[in-house]
DNA sequence: TCTTATGCCCTTTTT
DNA sequence: GGGCATAAGA
């Protein structure tokens, strides 16, 4: 185990000086709950109440007040929020601390288990299995399940099974159970299900992977069953502070409540109408159960909400009053007056999407600042109207929605180079290599890695001799792709090796295959560029599996030009802007065609949904929805009938 | 007959 | 980008 080495912290003149600003820039609930010596609380913080702040200055505070920031931890639900958060701190009180550990669940459960993959049984060089890798295997073990049994049709599609999976893991339950109260619709199938789910953690072990459930789920492990290794974290993080508490699933509150055992210090920030996360097995209980998991807890309201005029409070307030299950806390704005929210019914996307675009035009005109508005909609089709709207009037925008730069073909086909020289046993990234081969595809692929996978000698060892299997046709890529892996055996740094794959081999495959490949290269061509700061390709490979979304490829761009951002709610959550849209408010879209009815649980988390996308908004806000689409006359989304009549400004569209 | 390649649909939300 | 059906190839 490795032992970290405590600095003595101490704190500047002028830094102390700064520190007395404290109580003149924070409000006093904020004050309160900043100052508070220590021992478990709960701060309950709406949209837009300074909860990013108090955090911040809360880790500003226990600095200032002796604590080693190594000695601290800040989970939050970003990597880029915990980092934004430190710098801020930072500045706040003059000094540095970048020593303390701060990051997402599946970041720091990373860097734990580095340190103990052998206590789990893992060997070296582990890969760890994004979304679509997870799918993949999946996808194998469902094959495979499905070629022993006739009636394998039956079985779900892959994606299916992933969530599935993931969501029984995330909630602590037996998949059985899950398939009878979530997916009833399979339960003739469960037994074959269960199969394909254990073989699935089977083959996951044999290949040395870990998927992101494996992440906190090894922690729990590690924490319970290794009182030692629960000892030393457990000492070392004096003060443990998590953001977005609301959106912790089972397993993540098991972490905090193992990692703050021994000091008890334990700081979680939430708000349990934002909580939107429950497919992923999060659950806003954990804030409820707060109190009873440490009944020493005290308890902070933040209700003064600094983002939004009152207009927009009020119809945020007025749409989230009919969720039930919910604490009560209505918010009050401290802004003035501004105009109420539009509520915009238009013919259809296309007029919604010129409605959007002229808006923005409209705005830039005026001299309006691009990095102040943002388009946000439910689903990520729904922006693609948008997106050919600006495009065409020459805005620049940046999307935050479906695929992520490391989910992108491209990418994920060039780091499988780099995956199986660091895991040979990483089966999927093989398979990946040997599909792009002319005339290789699944079966053949499969032939290949089961001829590799053979002991005694190891898969990379025996790559020389599997060009027999591959067809003809293969040969020649097969000879080259051979000589690529062989000199990538002897390279160590990941942008080199990136360099040497796409010259070796896939540079050729690239052109061959996709219509936009300057741009896919210009992308590696980046990517190499952003390599260069890691130089061993296992932290570089598992950086870039885990932060998948924070997409560093665009700040490496220089793209610094304002833009507008279109995203996700999901995605647009804790953030805020002054000019927001809302586009596609329709039945069926929003709240999406699976929800339940009204009154039920799926009902809820869409309108705490809606909730979360106008609480965005500081100063204008546009509720914009179609009323035609290609099947006919559609209806608004329910959620609006909710709010209050009088609270919006119906705008007519001539 | 087993595989690979291709064209045409549709698209929840994500660490 | 993914799933699925179908055409082409070996």
């Amino acid at each position: 185990m490795v032992l970290y080495t405590m600095k003595k912290y101490v704190l500047n003149k002028a830094a102390r000086a700064r520190l007395t600003r404290f109580d003149e820039e924070l409000n006093p609930q904020q004050l309160e709950a900043v100052t508070c010596p220590g021992g478990p609380m709960l701060v309950l913080a709406g949209a837009g109440t300074g909860k990013t702040r108090t955090l911040t200055y809360r880790v500003a505070w226990l600095v200032e007040n002796g604590v080693n920031p190594s000695n601290i931890l800040l989970l939050t639900f970003t990597n880029k929020a915990s980092k934004e958060m430190m710098r801020r701190a930072a500045s706040l009180i003059g000094g540095d601390v970048t020593s303390l550990w701060g990051g997402t669940f599946h970041h720091i459960g990373n860097l734990i288990l580095k340190q103990h993959a052998h206590a789990l049984g893992y060997k070296d060089g582990f890969s760890i299995l994004d979304r679509t890798d997870t799918k993949d295997l999946f996808d194998t073990c469902r094959t495979a399940i499905a070629a022993a049994h006739k009636d394998a049709q039956l079985l779900p599609k892959a994606s299916v099974l992933t969530d599935l999976h993931s969501y029984a893991r995330n909630t602590s339950k037996a998949a059985a159970t899950v398939i009878s109260e979530r997916f009833p619709a399979l339960a003739p199938n469960a037994p074959l299900i269960l199969d394909v789910i254990a073989l699935y953690e089977k083959k996951k072990m044999e290949l040395n992977l870990v998927d992101f459930d494996d992440i906190l789920q090894n922690m729990v492990i590690l924490l319970k069953d290794h009182d030692d290794i629960r000892d030393y974290y457990s000492r070392r993080f004096q003060h443990v502070l998590v953001d977005e508490y609301q959106d912790t699933n089972m397993l993540q509150a098991e972490i905090v409540a193992q990692l703050c055992s021994y000091h008890r210090n334990i700081m979680a920030v939430g708000d349990d109408a934002q909580s939107i996360f429950s497919f992923r097995g999060a659950n806003f209980e954990n804030i409820l159960n707060f109190q009873r998991q440490y009944p020493e807890a005290r308890i902070f309201k933040l209700t003064t909400n600094y983002r939004s005029t009152p207009q927009i409070l009020d119809a945020a307030n007025s749409a989230i009053a009919a969720n039930l299950r919910q604490f009560r806390k209505d918010l009050v704005s401290v802004r003035g007056a501004g105009e109420p929210p539009a509520l915009v019914p238009l013919e259809d996307v296309r007029e919604q999407a010129l409605f959007v675009a002229s808006k923005i035009k409209d705005s830039i005109d005026e001299g309006g600042a691009l990095s102040g508005i943002a388009v946000l909609y439910r689903s990520h089709y729904q922006s693609m109207e948008v997106q050919m709207e600006l495009t065409r009037l020459g805005i620049p925008y940046d999307v935050r929605s479906g695929m992520k730069f490391f989910e992108q073909a491209h990418i994920k086909d060039i780091l499988a180079y780099l995956r199986v020289i660091s895991n040979p046993f990483d089966e999927i990234s093989w398979r990946r290599l040997l599909k792009m081969l002319p005339g290789i595809g699944n079966a053949t692929a499969g032939k290949i890695w089961r001829y590799l996978s053979e002991p005694p000698e190891a898969p990379l060892d025996k790559l020389h001799s599997a060009g027999k299997i591959a067809p003809k046709k293969a040969a020649e890529h097969f000879a080259a792709f051979i000589k690529c892996i062989a000199q990538l055996r002897t390279i160590d740094s990941p942008s080199e090796a990136i360099d040497t794959a796409l010259r070796g081999s896939y540079e050729r495959y690239l052109f061959l295959t996709f219509p936009d490949a300057d741009n896919r290269l210009r992308d590696l061509t980046q990517l190499s560029q952003y390599a260069t700061r890691y130089n061993a390709a296992d932290t570089f490979l598992s950086e870039m599996a885990i932060q998948g979304s924070e997409q560093p490829m665009a700040a490496l761009t220089a793209d610094k030009d304002e833009h507008i951002v279109l995203s996700s709610i999901h995605q647009a959550k804790g953030l805020e802007w002054k000019t927001v849209f809302v586009i596609g408010l329709n039945d069926g879209q929003f709240p999406s065609i699976k929800t339940g009815r009204p009154g039920s649980w799926d009902e809820e988390e869409e309108r705490r949904l809606f909730y979360v996308a106008l609480t965005r908004a500081c100063d204008e806000l546009y509720l914009c929805y179609a009323y035609t689409s290609f099947a006919g006359l559609i209806r608004p989304s329910r959620f609006i009938k909710d709010i209050s009549r009088g609270l919006l400004q119906e705008i007519e569209i001539i």
